[in-house]
DNA sequence: TTTAAAATATGACAAATGTCAGGTTTAAAC
DNA sequence: GTTTAAACCTGACATTTGTCATATTTTAAA
């Protein structure tokens, strides 16, 4: 089995503030996991007793609201911890978290995060940072959401999975969401994301092959972005 | 001047879990001060030396968007601290505050509050508490922003205004808002603000006298929030 | 008090977005 | 390979929301 202090992955999150005795703990009582696509690694209210440290893959953080709809708050990948916010309020999960690429992850306990939360302010502060970086995130979507329109969020959402996870050799996205998933994390109708991905399309934005996209004009992107 | 030892706010903050040493430093190198309603505490941007102890008042947290619009993220009262994220991320403010009921506050100057971060891990876990109850009160937000309408974002508002500061003896709202400010947090235009409200008193929702305004049927609103 | 400015209000219309109903294409299961 | 289900697409239309123009009321300033 592989050994937490010799992870990279830890060198993207706040267990890289954690000492070598309480990370060999961590070693010893974390569980790998997999998750196929489309699987869930904890739904919205479920009791966490642990964390999920995210090796590989993407995974959709999202809520469900009353009228039916699942809003995606957040998409997770390498290196990033899942559940820790609802393991620190000792409080049931706010948000499911579902696999849109197949997943490693590694389940820590919440003893060993909790106790190293109350021993070591070194990682307390690093857990902070993170938290308050994810709180800086979700205010300026909320900006987002109320003061720009639906086109104006669907480009920002291609620029952002450019950014976030890249473009492959022939400079399509390495992470392509369904319509429905776009629009989720947009906050709109599935029909109407489609409307605009093929206004995009036509006025040469974007392109796609199969269920791949490429970004073919980003300077016209980003003005759908700024005016209009 | 009074000692933050003896100050009852801190009973609602993160503040109670510091000792007698630190809240003596704090207590030693505190300002008071007070902002008339329609003066900024700080602005986006803005890099903090502190953060700000609310001990009466309001204050509005808001953010500039690309259009010019003001969105307000969160409305903060006594007891609530402001200022702490950006200054635990050392960025600079990512939201402007500004009263909106007369204020007094103790600016905190910041080395107290790092130091104690990084020496006293009550402190810093108490602090991530709160963090993370903000952070999930904004990823409800964003669900609220995208999935609802305008009008029932009011009527929540309405709701909420009740809940977190109270009605006078009379049942009015002891906090009311202009027009525009509800506009601003419920990401709308101050004239669809006003005819929804129009609205409500026409069904006999709420009613006003001068500024004030008295939720007369909640069970109605409430309607107006769940279904149609 | 008078005056000016800001806040509130309403109508008319345009633009954005949602809904429903039917398609076609693509991917997955058998 | 055939079948079946899911994903994608498009049109027509209803609804919601924004914008502009203007009027009234309230508040603040002179």
């Amino acid at each position: 089995m592989s050994r937490c202090e010799n992870c990279i992955i830890r060198q993207f999150n706040s267990l890289r503030a954690m000492n070598k005795e309480e990370l060999k703990k961590v070693s010893d009582t974390k569980i790998s996991k997999t998750y196929k696509k489309g699987e869930a690694i904890f739904e919205e209210g479920e009791r966490l007793d642990g964390v999920f440290c995210v090796r590989e893959g993407v995974s959709k953080l999202s809520k469900l609201s009353a009228n039916g709809k699942d809003q995606i708050i957040k998409l997770a990948t390498k290196g990033e911890i899942l559940g820790q916010r609802s393991v620190i309020a000792e409080e049931s999960a706010n948000l499911s978290a579902v696999a849109i690429k197949d997943m490693d992850v590694c389940f820590i306990p919440k003893e060993s995060i909790l106790h190293t939360l109350n021993t070591n302010p070194n990682f307390a502060v690093e857990v902070l940072r993170h938290m308050a970086n994810d709180l800086r995130e979700a205010d300026d979507v909320i900006v987002n959401m109320s003061q720009k329109t639906v086109k104006q969020r669907i480009a920002e959402a291609f620029i952002y999975l450019k950014d976030s996870f890249g473009e492959d050799s022939d400079g399509f996205l390495k992470l392509s969401l369904s319509r429905e998933d776009m629009s989720n994390v947009v906050g709109t109708a599935t029909e109407s994301t489609i409307r605009i991905i093929s206004e995009f399309k036509k006025k040469g934005m974007i392109e796609t092959k199969g269920k791949k996209v490429k970004i073919s004009n980003l300077t016209k992107l980003q003005s759908v972005i700024s005016g209009l």
